[in-house]
DNA sequence: TTGTAAGCGTTATCAT
DNA sequence: ATGATAACGCTTACAA
């Protein structure tokens, strides 16, 4: 079933048909009821490899994301279904590639084949090989976090040193001075990652402004580790009477931690952070938190490599969120030291 | 960058280079050499679209996910994950297609303009029209779950009824005379969604079987109603010493009532489920459960896929599973009745 | 208002 | 062992 077949049915040419299709010509309306009809009846759509072969474009956009073996956080999630949305919203297709650092086949694959039109790079590192590559290959593209020099480049990041400086800002509001900091891994923050080293210096920068007594723990992405984490602070500083974290994963274990206890929530210990609204409101008491605004994300890096595509040209965009902070329910006044 | 130019540069014709590229016919090994020289030198790979349109293949799948709406189960996303894996293992790329029981845009645009090669539905119901609608295309796909009328085709399943039973059974074991079912949510059991009523069915058949008591609870899929659920139990039933489960996303709550009702978790109550080994693992105490084998059945169904796509005359093939149940620190023996 | 034809980059059939 | 060439199905300049 293709193009020549339907023009052959409806006694015009290849190219009526096309033109009736797109409406790039006028058809007149008789002879554009006549194609419709038939295309209607046997089903046709035209071949996307035939038309990307011509157009020299897919309209299809590559999802470059993390590997499967550390599994997603939910904010990572939910920009994933943030883009497909998007995407899905413009028309688009979206090809999925886990790679991590280095190219792998698939990575390799969407960009040098010319499957995809442009590309979405999440998480990626200071430094990212696969930035050099698809500027090589001269393939729009538009990352989630920024490389070490952003530059020329569009990128949509969150500001996690204004927002983990705003939960302190709340929590010393409040009248808490000892404040303890639940970040990324050790490994993380050594590497270099974006996130994990802006919330530490924007811990460190907060702090110090306020003139509070700050004390930062690295924790895993994992229930457990947010468990042992807040074991570690009750234990080592029982002076500390908040908390603030850009660890969503760790979260149900701090809240385990936390029950355990015996300190209530928030009149005995505070916790303020930044997550997905999900873990927000699955914590108990409910989380205040800046809540990471994916889909607007995604809808932005959408538009942003759509842009990109039609005009490689243009000026790079860049957006640099503060999402506000969402009151919610586990934070109070300090309580009387313990 | 085209083979034509590839063809130039060596002193050979584009069907020369072809070939050398895809050893289906002998090229000398001089001329190959001379030709590989030219294209890394190039970074030539050949263009996909025009492959696909020539081939009248993609070398793409499609996996249909449900709509972004609803959050994935982790057991979802595990298979996506899978699926993922499996596919880069077979050189195969992904097409993301998130969409809901009716036809939307983008399964029929990656369905009917020949966009990938087959297709692997998720979550499907009894009665499908996205089934009907691969059919009539005659478009190879391979289901996880079964429709009502599995016969003619491929598809991957649990089986949700097998593993509900032998939790039963587990629990009954260890003394447990009154059980309760934390089913899905009501609206899921009356739409007739694969996995909410078979669980129902094997835990009807299990209680009669082993001749205990069952008190069947549905439950939606988060963590409050996991909350309210298990509140509603130990009030409605105080005879209830125990219970199995099928809502993985409800476990966080279920586990925070339990926390909560004072009741020591195996020695004063025992739980049971089939869920994502992650969930049975952040659960506290670590739950006893049927771990879903998500990588294994993606694995499968993409296997089953390429079988489908390479003959399509086969004889479709199908895979029930029924993984075994890893003890963990979740169920105990029965406690003298409170 | 419509038709003709070139060409997108491959692969595979026919020659040589 | 290699080359010329005809498709694959579509879009779009160019003609009429």
């Amino acid at each position: 079933m293709n193009i020549g077949e339907i023009a052959r049915r409806s006694g015009v040419s290849p190219s009526t048909v096309s033109y009736a299709l797109s409406g790039k010509r006028a058809v007149s309306e008789a002879t554009r009821q006549r194609i419709q009809a038939v295309i209607d009846e046997l089903g046709y759509r035209p071949n996307a490899a035939a038309r990307a072969l011509r157009e020299g474009r897919t309209r299809t956009i590559g999802l470059v994301i993390p590997p499967a073996r550390g599994r997603l956080t939910f904010m990572q999630l939910d920009f994933v279904a943030g883009v497909m949305d998007a995407a899905a919203r413009a028309d688009l297709d979206v090809l999925l590639s886990p790679s991590g650092g280095d190219h792998d086949r698939s990575f390799e694959r969407i960009t040098t084949e010319h499957r995809v039109d442009g590309v979405i790079l999440m998480e990626i590192r200071l430094d990212d090989p696969r930035v050099t590559r698809l500027q090589r290959l001269n393939l729009p593209f538009v990352t989630i976090g920024r490389t070490a020099r952003p530059e020329g480049m569009s990128w949509i990041d969150v500001d996690f040193a204004a927002l983990i400086g705003r939960c302190v800002d709340h929590l010393a509001d409040l009248g808490h001075r000892h404040i303890a900091l639940i970040n990324r891994s050790a490994e993380l923050i050594a590497s270099g990652y974006g996130p994990a080293c802006r919330a530490h210096e924007g811990f460190v920068a907060a702090t110090t402004r306020r003139g509070v007594e700050g004390f930062e723990y690295p924790c895993a992405d994992d229930a457990q580790a947010g468990e042992a984490c807040v074991e570690a602070i009750l234990r080592s500083r029982p002076d500390v009477t908040a908390a603030a974290t850009v660890n969503e994963a760790a979260l149900p274990g701090v809240q385990r931690a936390l029950m355990r206890s015996g300190l209530q929530v928030p009149r005995g210990f505070s916790i303020a952070g930044v997550a997905a609204r999900f873990w927000a409101e699955q914590f108990h008491p409910t989380l205040t938190a800046a809540d990471l605004p994916a889909q607007e994300m995604a809808a932005t890096a959408v538009d942003f490599l759509t842009e990109r595509i039609a005009d490689p040209d243009a000026a790079p965009k860049q957006h640099l969120l503060v999402p506000p902070i969402s009151l919610r329910d586990s934070t109070g006044p300090a309580p009387a030291p313990r």
